[in-house]
DNA sequence: CTTCTTCATTAG
DNA sequence: ATCGCTAATGAAGAAG
């Protein structure tokens, strides 16, 4: 039994037949089709879900109930404006433009100044109800088409564009002198920044700078703007002047060169910083001491700045405080150690065993130890993994580019009119653009001794069972091909020159590649495929280059040539081209232009199509044609083509392959494509840009314990966590993928650590609450692979996908702009689905004793506070909804339910604002919490056993850990709801299962007694228990529920804005519960938790600072009612003032801290 | 019928 | 030795 018996390896091992089959390029699925490609659309796309409702709210100014004002709440100001002016302020509130251009003022005020003429607002006004709808679609349609003029010169040239800046202003008697703060400056941006990238090179610009859209080499820009910075990036930058964006704005708002390093990016440390300092630490290791030195004393510099800083403003910096904790928890803990290389090991240790612990500082020794073996065990692994795999390399580069790629839309003429009409007239001209073999090509010249075309070479890691990444066209004609393994490569080819892989400058020439893409300024649209090759839209550059005598075609290979040979130029490397009409054929011509060739497919087609294996179609693999082998069972012909596909009728291919496929199958084989090769403007409507983020490994997967995996489950969620606050964004939905080797399969698979055959094992996991916290994670993690039950050693594969995507700045922006009565709507949009997210809250809150790891989970639960646990937006007024005309309707409609948002006023959740009862509403506002059963969606029925034990048992191998901290009921008497269940936290369903032991036992009594009975529960069951744990734990008893367990920050959040909630049915809080409340918070600072206690303290009082305004706004309280809740208020205002602050004020005195709460 | 989840497939 | 990643798509099935 060997690996040439999996997929996988079957499918490398065709590559004799895969020999010409090279030049597939991006999936058609990559490039996804858009229908609707109109400038509202992309528009409304471009607005996140609170402003998307603003805007609909907006569209009917007079309709406009007072519940129902976030515009005006947002910008905070009632001055009445002139329609068309209202609607461009709008524009302005939301702060994103449909493209990203960051010219919103320039354009505010032009289109103030066109369509509302000084002098005429009064008059206008008249018009106001005509207006009401229509006016802002026509002001967009300037807005956008002022926009499509504007963005051309800007990409034919920043010069022409301050020229014409310079005339703008002329025209509007704008005399202040622009001083040329930048001069000598050239910028460039890195990464998503606040102002916007554009609105960085508009700035730059205008003040005399150079802006680089790409970085050609580093030493070309005197600065880099970055407010975050990757690891990756920041081992690259950081011998450069990195400023954060705000050196910009403030340079321009002071009219002067600002010091850069006022404004380095090093203060803000956020993780991704943090871990550079450890990669660092690693990088030294290896290389240069005085490095590591250097960067040590940067960053506990940093820690004592952050803890001395007073006047870090809590309500706007919360993400970037919590991160600030991990860091200087961590950063603490790390210092004492002598070993610096444990620092990935910290709550490993702490829950370890010391046998363990000094094996694995045995195992710290050099990576490049020759007498160790570098598997996932190693501290090190996924960073060595990481820098040495050629697929995680194509992964990363890849989704870089798509990002930078969002932001800068290099797509400027598309829409403008005249292009319009030509390019309906004519076919397209879509180039695919390709190095040839690129790694060969690329680490060849790092060889001058080796010619390319010449010599056999092949780019490797060098061992038996090592993949041929890419191996130029000399060897490839002795039938080699990428992804074979090297030892069948020397087979075929014994004098096979081997070579290695060098990623930094593939990513140099890359760079070079696009940034000539960009700055010739020829093209319609660029969709980078990959590092190495990209799609081109020329249709306008060549129909306009061509006449009479000089026809399409020449232009097209003129452009080719013009291409190939420029490229040729700056790298030394050789791209083919492929041009046609469509993507598809395009990828097809670039086969045949390979290597080092181009072919412009523009006539007999069909001719052409027929003979092209259907393997070489772009998104068919092995698996399809495999099964249209099997429909053409007739012959036994090794290759069917396309023209074999010509026999199937539409229908028959779609009951084959499916509804998709079969149709897509149907057009390729007549070479129709509608893929289009614009940048989906579906991604751009926010940073998130994508739909998942993942972390996998399969290879090296070795381990002999539970705890080797769960430290490397930790290790996994720290890259995860890396990751998604590199991109600003936290999701609600984790998913383990394990691979297990299959029964049959060998132990050691013939590839070296490899993972041989495998079944896959699935387990998902809702948290309910976006975050990107690397402890609550890694605990699901841990969980998850509980479930999924696999014997450690048995393990080949781990994958780690983080979905449901939220944006972070979408998450702290809602949280303090929304007001809580708005939570109404809010279950659409926390992905918790069927009105359960009280259920949530409360079931975590019920959660029983997790008298394990106590400690540990103190330090490693401790979340970003970004990750809000209530998503709270501003509901759609569906009387102004009915209102709107129906096209725009239609286009909100499609919007609204593109994100799965409620897009009609009777479907999914409850939003009753007609009904206008304020009992009613105020219900639903504040839910009673008194009756504590209901919270949980109990349903008592007799059960069927729940779904869970279905999956337990399901598995391979039943596991009992003692060391888990879930315990698996399996008796109950009654049964939650499975739904309910199934939207948990794994970590928390089993537990919430066992707290219904303690339901049961523990019947409602009053308050005190059961408070009484549950610590003695807790007692008797596991006597870990200390007494400050109890104190920490009862603090939250006072609502109904009780809390007995290690609550994550979320958790605790949860709590206390229940808690609120619940006080304003009673009468404010009560004075026990603040004393308990005390005790955590003194709990916390003994444990030098300053910064947790400002969050809470900072939840609090927005909480509180919400709940005053559902007072002051809602006028449908009674007068009884509203004093009763003020003075709840006032209450709780107290008590945040005395009792709560004082702890913290003690704390600071004490310890000489500097604090303005 | 619609929507969500899970899983396999695909690309480089 | 050896660095077998990752995000998207769509089909099938489940849930409603
Ligand atoms: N199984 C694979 C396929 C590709 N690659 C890498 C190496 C290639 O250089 C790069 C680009 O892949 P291509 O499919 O474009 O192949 P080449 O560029 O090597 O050759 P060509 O484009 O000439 O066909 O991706 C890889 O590492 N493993």
């Amino acid at each position: 039994m060997d690996d040439g018996l999996t997929i996988r390896d079957t499918s490398l091992a065709q590559g004799d037949e895969d020999k010409d089959d090279r030049q597939r390029r991006a999936s058609g699925c990559e490039i996804a089709a858009r229908e609707h490609t109109g400038e509202y659309p992309s528009y409304l796309k471009s607005l996140d879900d609170s402003q998307l409702i603003s805007h609909i709210n907006s569209l009917s100014q007079d309709r406009h109930s007072p519940l129902a004002v976030p515009r005006s709440s947002v910008k905070g100001t009632s001055t009445p404006l002139p329609p068309n002016k209202k609607f461009v302020e709008s524009f302005k509130s939301t702060s994103t433009d449909p493209f990203d251009d960051g010219l919103d003022e320039v354009i505010a005020d032009l289109a103030s100044k066109n369509t509302a003429p000084v002098g005429l607002d009064s008059e206008s006004s008249s018009e106001d109800e005509s207006f009401g709808h229509v006016g802002p679609l026509h002001d967009f349609g300037d807005y956008g088409t002022y926009f499509q003029n504007k963005s051309r010169k800007q990409q034919q040239s920043d010069q022409a564009f301050v020229k014409w800046d310079d005339e703008r202003r002329k025209l509007q008697h704008d005399t202040s002198p622009r001083k040329k703060i930048f001069d000598g400056c050239t910028i460039f941006v890195n990464g998503h920044t606040n102002p916007s990238m554009s609105e960085i090179h508009r700035l730059v610009i205008l003040h005399g700078g150079v802006f680089l859209s790409f970085l050609h080499n580093k030493g070309a820009a005197t600065h880099i703007v970055c407010d975050r910075l990757t690891p990756r990036k920041r081992i690259a930058f950081r011998n450069y002047k990195v400023v954060k964006a705000k050196w910009i704005t403030d340079c321009i708002a002071k009219n002067q060169l600002l010091n850069w390093f006022d404004y380095r990016l090093i203060d803000d440390v956020d993780y991704g910083q943090k871990r550079l300092g450890f990669d660092k630490v690693d990088e030294a290791d290896l290389d240069n001491d005085d490095q590591m030195i250097a960067e040590q004393t940067i960053a506990e510099q940093t820690i004592a700045d952050q803890i001395t800083n007073s006047d870090v403003n809590q309500s706007t910096k919360n993400q970037q405080d919590e991160d600030d904790v991990d860091d200087v928890e961590e950063l603490e803990n790390d210092l004492p150690l002598t070993q610096p290389e444990s620092e990935a090991e910290e709550e490993k240790q702490k829950s370890q065993s010391r046998i363990e612990f000094f094996e694995n500082l045995n195992q710290l020794r050099d990576v490049k130890d020759p007498n160790i073996i570098l598997d996932a065990k190693h501290p090190k692994f996924l960073q060595h993994f990481f820098a040495n795999s050629r697929l995680h390399h194509l992964s990363t580069w890849k989704t870089d580019l798509r990002t930078r790629f969002l932001r800068r839309i290099v797509d400027s003429s598309k829409l403008s009119v005249s292009t319009l009409l030509k390019t309906q007239l004519h076919e397209k001209v879509i180039m695919h653009v390709d190095f040839d073999c690129f790694f060969a090509t690329a680490s060849c010249l790092n060889h001058p001794n080796l010619d390319i075309n010449k010599d056999p070479i092949a780019v490797t890691h060098g061992g038996r069972t090592s993949d041929v990444a890419s191996c130029n066209y000399i060897a490839r004609n002795h039938g080699i091909s990428n992804g074979m393994w090297l030892s069948r490569a020397q087979r075929l080819c014994p004098n096979l020159i081997t070579i290695d892989y060098d990623f930094d400058s593939y990513e140099k020439f890359s760079n070079l590649f696009y940034n000539y893409l960009i700055s010739s300024g020829k093209f319609d649209s660029i969709f980078p495929v990959l590092i190495d090759e990209a799609l081109l839209d020329a249709t306008s550059y060549c129909l306009s280059n061509s006449t009479e005598s000089h026809t399409l075609v020449d232009s097209v290979y003129d452009l080719i040539n013009e291409i190939r040979s420029k490229i040729y130029q700056l790298t030394n490397c050789s791209v083919s081209i492929g041009a046609s009409k469509n993507v598809l054929l395009a990828k097809l011509a670039i086969r045949k232009a390979k290597p080092n060739g181009q072919f412009y497919l523009h006539d007999k087609v069909h001719e052409f199509l027929k003979l092209v294996p259907v393997k070489n179609l772009p998104g068919i693999g092995h698996s399809i044609k495999e099964k249209i082998m099997n429909e053409l069972k007739n012959s036994s012909k090794s290759e069917p083509l396309v023209q074999d596909l010509l026999t199937f009728s539409k229908q028959k291919l779609m009951h084959i392959f499916g509804d998709k496929t079969g149709t897509k199958l149907f057009n390729y084989a007549r070479g129709k494509d509608d893929t289009s090769i614009k940048i989906d403007l579906d991604n751009s409507e926010s940073v998130l840009g994508r739909k998942s983020v993942s972390v996998d490994v399969n290879f090296g997967i070795r381990f002999d314990t539970v705890t080797q995996l769960e430290t490397f489950l930790i290790d996994l969620s720290k890259e995860l966590y890396s990751r998604l606050v590199g991109l600003g964004i936290c999701g609600s939905s984790l998913t383990l993928r394990l691979a297990k080797r299959a029964d049959n399969a060998p132990v050691e698979p013939e590839k070296y650590l490899g993972m041989g055959v495998c079944d896959y094992f699935n387990k998902t996991s809702r948290l309910g609450v976006p975050t990107n916290d690397w402890g609550i994670i890694g605990n699901e993690l841990k969980a998850l692979y509980r479930m999924l039950n696999i014997p450690v050693k048995e393990l080949r594969g781990i994958a780690v996908t983080m979905s449901k995507l939220k944006d972070v700045a979408m998450l702290k922006k809602d949280r303090q702009m929304r007001l809580p009565f708005s939570a109404i709507g809010k279950n659409d949009d926390m992905d918790i689905g069927k009105n359960n997210d009280m259920n949530i809250s409360n079931v975590v809150e019920a959660s029983p004793i997790k008298a394990v790891k106590h400690i540990s989970s103190t330090i490693q639960a401790q979340p970003a506070t970004h990750s809000i646990d209530r998503l709270t937006y501003d509901t759609i007024d569906w009387e102004v909804f009915k209102e709107i005309p129906e096209d725009i309707k239609r286009e909100l409609k499609r919007e609204l339910s593109r994100r799965g948002m409620q897009n009609s006023p009777i479907k999914k959740s409850p939003v009753k604002r007609e009904a206008a009862n304020s009992k009613v509403f105020l219900q639903q506002l504040l839910p009673t919490q008194d009756n504590g059963s209901v919270k949980y969606a109990r349903v008592v029925h007799p059960s069927k056993s729940p779904t869970k034990k279905r999956k337990v048992s399901k598995s391979p191998l039943p596991i009992k850990k003692e060391s888990s901290p879930v315990k698996y009921v399996t008796d109950l008497s009654t049964s939650y709801d499975e739904s309910v269940l199934n939207e948990l936290p794994s970590s928390v369903k089993a537990e919430v299962l066992k707290d219904l032991q303690y339901k049961r036992k523990v019947k409602r009594m009053n308050l005190a007694l059961t408070r009484e009975s549950i610590k003695n529960e807790e007692l008797t069951v596991t006597n870990k228990i200390t007494q400050s744990w109890v104190n920490q734990q009862t603090v939250f008893l006072q609502p109904p529920l009780f809390l007995n367990q290690q609550f994550s920050y979320n958790e605790i959040v949860a709590k206390i804005k229940g808690w609120i909630q619940m006080t304003f049915n009673q009468q404010g809080p009560h004075a026990d519960d603040i004393g308990f409340f005390r005790n955590y918070l003194a709990e916390l600072l003994y444990q030098h938790n300053l910064n947790r206690c400002l969050n809470l303290m900072n939840v609090l009082q927005t909480e509180l600072d919400c709940h005053s305004r559902v007072i002051s706004m809602n006028k449908h309280f009674t007068p009884e009612e509203r004093e009763f809740k003020t003075a709840c208020i006032n209450d709780w205002k107290a008590y945040l003032a005395n009792d709560l602050k004082n702890v913290i004020l003690q704390y600071c005195i004490k310890n000489s801290i500097e604090i303005d709460i």
